[in-house]
DNA sequence: TCCTTATGTACAA
DNA sequence: TGTACCTAAGGAC
């Protein structure tokens, strides 16, 4: 699930459940249960998302910090709240609504420094109103590593995962392991433009879509699509399938201990 | 029932 | 570069 759409709408419908309330916050799992207890009572303020970080902030500015890593799952439903499953780190709960938050990388109280230093280490995020994308081509274009791996940087940009990283490149016909140094202010302007409408949109309708209209099963005649990650996508996860374009086959490779996904003739070396 | 896999990151060597 | 961490779903048996 979780890529920086996917935060952003967390941050979304945690305030739209809990905010100007002070719910009941528990750990049914145990790893968490001396801040839920302190936490009790508190009116919730804020929300706030910067790349793949969610915050929580607490009357009193007491911030919980979330990160969903790979596994990190987040479940809203209407009260009464069903009993917990044994793997649930933090519930909020009130009288319309409850959450449970499972398998996080990170779930913990933070002081404002704190924050603002995990604000610090984080680059431009697309999703940000103050995200300025000249800060974020400094730092491809003085780079020898391949704009893929940049993409997953998130001192880089903050927010895009694996599966952005792969359609953007496709969208823009950049072959994945060119170097940041060689990628044009013009092609990292059309890469960040993109970004920030794809991931809009993802926010909005909680999954990633990348397809162009004129490339959809129904345009192309095609059957719709098979692998189960949400959206209509052109690469990712499509190994020796062909592409949506030219028919070729999509090929796979590990990129830093990640899949990485992409045409080798639309993204011409 | 077991094995693999996953949209992530941090830290050790 | 490798490994550890966190969870759940799907597929192979």
């Amino acid at each position: 699930m979780p890529e920086g759409h996917t935060i952003h709408r967390l941050a979304q419908d945690y305030a739209a459940a809990f905010l100007g309330t002070a719910p009941q916050v528990t750990s049914p799992q145990g790893k968490f249960t001396d801040a839920a207890a302190l936490l009790t009572g508190t009116e919730l303020a804020a929300t706030e998302a910067h790349g793949k970080h969610l915050f929580l902030g607490f009357r009193g500015s007491e911030w919980i910090h979330i990160h969903l890593g790979l596994f990190g799952k987040v479940d809203f439903g209407p009260a009464p709240a069903p009993p917990p499953t044994d793997t649930v780190r933090l519930r909020l709960a009130n009288g319309t609504s409850y959450v449970d938050l499972r398998g996080p990388t990170t779930c913990a109280l933070i002081t404002d420094p704190e924050k603002d230093a995990i604000h610090d280490r984080l680059g431009p995020d697309p999703l940000r109103e103050d995200a300025d994308p000249g800060t974020a081509y400094q730092r491809v274009s003085r780079s020898r590593t391949t704009i893929a791996a940049l993409l997953m940087d998130q001192k880089v940009v903050a927010g895009v995962g694996n599966v952005y990283r792969a359609e953007v490149l496709f969208r823009h016909r950049i072959d994945p392991y060119r170097a940041g140094k060689d990628i044009t202010r013009a092609e990292w302007d059309a890469i960040w433009t993109d970004l920030v409408e794809l991931m809009h949109e993802g926010v909005r309708n909680n999954r990633i879509d990348t397809v162009r209209p004129e490339h959809t099963p129904e345009a192309m005649g095609r059957p719709p699509r098979v692998d189960d990650h949400g959206g209509e996508v052109y690469v990712y996860r499509r190994a020796n399938l062909p592409c949506h374009i030219c028919g070729g086959e999509i090929s796979t490779a590990d990129l830093a201990a990640r899949n990485l996904f992409w045409c080798p003739v639309c993204q011409k070396p």
